[in-house]
DNA sequence: CATGAATGAGACTTCATTCAT
DNA sequence: CATGAATGAAGTCTCATTCAT
C-alpha cells in the first residue's frame, strides 16, 4: 500500500480523531474530512466504523505483540533482560503511538462482541508470553518463586501500563523510565 | 431520603448499565426503564445524562478519597502502614464498587469540561497525598531515597489501579491480595 | 377579588412574561414561580396554560371595546370628536397595557378554536362601532363621501394599530400623538 | 438549482405551514411530509427549524426593500409618485407573498439573536429610505412641513401595513386599492 | 385550597449507512 | 473507484398536565 493511499489516509486521520474526541464523539464525516475525501468513501476501504475503529487497535496491539514474542524468544537473554525489553518495547510503543494506545484505553465502552473476543486473546497471548519469561527466571532462580507467575504477569503489565500517565512520564527519555520501573520491579521500594 | 426513592434508585440502574454498557451505549430510556420510573423522571432529578453519569463518578472518588485522606492523618502508623491500607482501601473500593470502578475507567471518553477539572482535581489530590506519605517515609528512613517521590506515587497508584484485572483477581480475599501487592512494591521480585 | 389573591398574582405574573418572551416560551412553572405559588395551582383557577392566555388577551379587548362603545354613544360629540376619542382610547390603551399589546400582536401565532371566533367578533364590533361613526360623520358632511365607511373604518383603525412602534413613539404625551395622528387622517400630508 | 429540487420544495412547504400554523404549532417532520422528504434531509439543506423559518422571513423582506430602494432610485419621479409605488409595491408583496407576510407578523414571537438584528436592520433601511423620500417631497413643497419625517414614515408603514387586514381588502385589484390609500394619505378623510 | 413529584407524548437533531450517478 | 445527496432510526430533553397527599 502507498504512503498516499486513501485508505492510508483514511486510517490516519481516524487515529487522529480517534484519539482526540474519543469514538462516539468522532463522526465518519470528520475521519473522510480529514483524510480529505468523499463520506461514501470511507465505506468502499472498510465495512463500518466500527472496523475501522477495532482495526486499527488490533493491528496496534499486534504490532507490539509479534514485537514483544520475538524479543522473548530470543534465548541468549536472561528473564531479567527480557522483561527490560518488556517495559522497554511497550514504553517505546507508548511514546510512538500514543494515540492508538489512547483508543486502546477507551477501547472498552464500545463493546463488540466480535472484536472482543480478539481483544481478549491478544491480552492473553500477552500475559502467557510474560509469564513464561517469569518461570524462566524464577526455574533460573532469578526471580521469587512464591508468587504464581501468572499473577505476577498480570501485575508487571498492569504496572507498566496503570503508571503510564502522560502528565508525569513525559517519555522524552525512554531508557531512563525503563531502568526506573525495572529497578522498582526488581528491588522494591524498602530502604 | 428512603432506601428505594426514586432518585436512588435511578442512581442504581444508571451505575449498572453504564457499566455493562458504557455511557453512550446507554439511554436514558433504559436507565428509567430499569429503574422502574418514566422517562421524564431521570430529568426531575438530575439535569442531564452527562451529569447523572459524571454525578455518580465524582461522589465515588470522593468516597474514597476521604478515607484515604483519614487514614493517611492517623499519626501513630508508620510510612509502610499506611501504604498498605491504601491498598487495601483501593481493593476494596475496587471490590465494593466494581461497577464504579468501571465507569472510571471509561470515564476519559465522555469529556466535560466543568467535570474533567474536578476529577483532575481529586486524582491530584491521591497523588499528593500518597507522595507526603512517601517523602515521610523516605524521612524516616523506611523508603529508599533516590527516586522523586511524586513519581513514585504515580508509580504505585498506577499500578494498584492497572494491575486490578477482575479476569485474574478474584478480590474474594483483599486481605491476601493487599499483602501481595505490598511485598512486591517493597521488596520487588528479584530472587 | 382581592388585589393579592393568588389569582390575580398569576394574571399579573402570566402578562409579565407572555410579554416579555412569548406565549411559547413561557411555560407554566415560570408563571407559577413569578408568582409565588406552586405549579399545581395553575391549575386550580385555570383550566390550562392555553385559556390563561386567551383569558387575559378577551379581558383586555373587552375593556377596551366597552370604553370605546361609551364614547360612542355620547350624542352631543360630533364625529370628528369621536373619531379624535377612539384614537386616544387607543392610544392610552397602548400605554397602560402596553404587555397585553404585545400579547394580542403576538396571539394570531396560537391559533385556538374557541378563541379564535371571539377575538374575530371582538374585532367586527370594534370595526362596526367605528364605521357607524364613520357614517353619522358622512350623514353630517364631516367626512368624505366617495369611500365606503367599512373600509374606511379599516383603514383608520390599521393605522392608529400600526404606527403604533414603541421605538418610535414613546407615548408619553398621550394627547400630543392624539393630535398628530387626527391631524394626518384628517387633513392628509400634501401640502 | 431546479424549480424542483427537494431544497425549493422544502421552502414552499415550510412557508405554507408556517404560514398557516405560526412557528411553533408546525414540526419539522410536518415540513419533510409536505415537502416528500425524510425528515433528515430538512437538516442537509438547513441547520436548523429556526434558519430555515428567518431563512425565509429575511429574504422575503430584502426582496421587496430591492425594489422599493430601486424605486425610490428613479429620479425623474415627484415624491408622491414615488409614494404612490411604495404603497402599491407594498400591496402586491402583501398580495403575492402573503403566507411570507403572515410569518413576518408572526416572527416577533420566536426570538432570535442573530436574526432580530438583520430584522431590525432591514426595518430601519425601510424607514429611511421612505423618509429621505418625504423630505425631498417636503423640501419640493408637495407634503406639509410641520411633521417630522421619519414620524411620518413610520405613521405610513405603519398604515400599509396595519390596514392590511385580508378579511378586508380582498387585494383582487391593487390599482385601485393603492389608489384608496394614496388619496386618504393626501388629502385626508375630512370633507 | 395548595403542593410538587411524576408522567409521557412529542419535539428537534444527529449521524452511520446506502446508492444512483 | 469515488461522490455526496438522501435516508430514517434513534437519542436527548421539555413541559403541560395530573393526582396523591
Amino acid at each position: 500500500m502507498e504512503k498516499n493511499s486513501k485508505k492510508e489516509r483514511l486510517i490516519q486521520a481516524a487515529i487522529k480523531l480517534f484519539a482526540k474526541q474519543g469514538y462516539h464523539n468522532t463522526t465518519v464525516a470528520e475521519i473522510a474530512d480529514e483524510a480529505g475525501v468523499a463520506k461514501g468513501t470511507v465505506y468502499w476501504y472498510f465495512d463500518s466504523k466500527e472496523q475501522l475503529f477495532w482495526g486499527i487497535i488490533v493491528s496496534g496491539i499486534e504490532l507490539l505483540n509479534e514485537k514483544l514474542l520475538r524479543e522473548a524468544q530470543i534465548s541468549n537473554k536472561t528473564a531479567i533482560e527480557k522483561l527490560e525489553t518488556i517495559i522497554r518495547l511497550h514504553l517505546d510503543f507508548f511514546k510512538e503511538s500514543k494515540n492508538i494506545v489512547k483508543m486502546i484505553q477507551d477501547s472498552s465502552v464500545t463493546p463488540d462482541k466480535h472484536f472482543n473476543k480478539k481483544i481478549h486473546k491478544l491480552r492473553k497471548e500477552s500475559i502467557d508470553n510474560l509469564s513464561k519469561i517469569i518461570k524462566e527466571g524464577q526455574e533460573g532462580d532469578e526471580f521469587v518463586i512464591n508468587i504464581e507467575s501468572e499473577e505476577l504477569a498480570n501485575f508487571i503489565l498492569g504496572s507498566i501500563g496503570g503508571s503510564y500517565n502522560p502528565s508525569v512520564y513525559k517519555l522524552e527519555d525512554v531508557e531512563e523510565t525503563t531502568d526506573l520501573i525495572l529497578k522498582i520491579m526488581l528491588s522494591g521500594i524498602k530502604a
